[in-house]
DNA sequence: TGTACATCAGTGAACGCGCGTTCACTGATGTAC
DNA sequence: TGTACATCAGTGAACGCGCGTTCACTGATGTAC
């Protein structure tokens, strides 16, 4: 494997790292102004290339987008899962901890995140986005399949496929219309995290399980 | 008043109705395009007009695109303040009939949603547009506050506007992820609809509220 | 170790395009008298 | 009812701009012998 130059230009005519540079270049101008808004040519600019340079790399505009889309939903799976920890310390703890993970990813990746599901890319042309789609949700669902099996007897369990998109839409509803930096944004009188947190307690105990065993702090007194 | 023309060009120097013919050709170009895809250049063109045209009404771009944004919000309070009908025939019923009402705008409607939710206003900007917005949140809170006034004598009362934000960002969550007609949708094993009711159903169980009152059909046997 | 050559990742100039915006203008409409 | 005039909403030509994309090219790197 053979990186060329060092990921800096160096005065060298071939730049080395240019894939890299471009994608990087691209998440700046996608967080400045919207997958929308960012060009081919501006990103070309700002990796210090000629505008021909990125066809190299990419097919056009769109393949660079989906690139970044993927690397996104791969690093939000990776995310999710180091939150998740496979349930550790305990399966509660570990599935609250994926909630702020979740948001925190979109707060602090907004690039990414709105490449990944506002960019208007259509998963049908992109089979290999859509598995890497699927991968992160995976991790939702595998964490809401083990605290389903936690659930008390008696308690008619509900399908965890559909807690698991319960859980993904009310963090991606937070996401959109409060967790973001920038001026489109809502003001709360609470954090996302807080709202997020509230609601999960809240839809879990409407699934009857019992409250205490999932609040952050260990048992506590409750106020 | 006086409108001038009767909405067609009928071959007069005169629109007479330009305005809303623009607001009605971005409108379809947003639905086409996304938000960010269309152009005054275009709405211009598809209005039947020069495109110098567009500035006798709106400053510029965006001032057409907040136009719309502000339009949509009202129609949107006006939708589901229909479906609230006041609470009637009961709270419950008129509650799960608004979470339908919104899932049905964000569908029907998705130019104008994407435009207010999608097309990254910066809302600070735009004061008026912020006030419409709060007024179709309005809608949600209020709605929330008469359900909270029927929880069960002894239970704990959440918030009402903690419990408006969760239904907001559920509802909003499921819409933008598996609600909207396009390729970027996704899929479900189940429609928005049913999505979103038995979230809300889980979430005011969890709140303490008794399960049967919530169903839609009457009394009948539960399953 | 040296040389010839293939491959590859860049250059830079050029293209056609559609955009947003401006300008002086003009035709149609409304109004005062 | 008629006429003069102000107002208004459109025209159409033009501008400068940045975009995506193409092309023949060239410099640097890797490799066969």
């Amino acid at each position: 494997m053979n990186w060329h130059g060092h990921g800096r230009r160096g005065g060298s005519y071939h730049h080395g790292n240019l894939k890299e540079a471009l994608i990087e270049a691209a998440l700046d101008l996608i967080a400045r102004k919207g997958p929308a808004g960012f060009t081919f040519a501006e990103a070309a600019r700002s990796a210090g290339v000629s505008p021909a340079a990125p066809y190299r790399h990419f097919r056009d505009r769109e393949e660079l987008l989906a690139s970044i889309a993927q690397q996104g939903f791969e690093q939000f799976e990776a995310a999710l899962s180091a939150a998740w920890d496979d349930g550790r310390p305990d399966t509660p703890a570990a599935f609250q901890r994926v909630g702020k993970a979740y948001l925190a990813f979109a707060r602090d990746h907004h690039a990414y995140y709105s490449a990944m599901f506002e960019s208007g890319l259509p998963l049908e042309n992109n089979p290999s986005l859509l598995v890497a789609s699927e991968r992160a949700f995976a991790i939702l669902r595998a964490a809401s399949e083990r605290l389903i099996a936690l659930a008390p007897p008696g308690v008619p369990r509900p399908p965890a496929l559909m807690m698991a998109l319960h859980i993904w839409s009310l963090s991606h509803g937070i996401a959109s219309l409060f967790g973001r930096g920038d001026a489109s944004s809502r003001k709360l009188p609470m954090s996302p995290e807080e709202l997020l947190e509230a609601g999960v307690l809240i839809y879990l105990k409407g699934l009857g399980f019992p409250t205490e065993r999932f609040a952050q702090e260990p048992p506590a007194a409750k106020k």
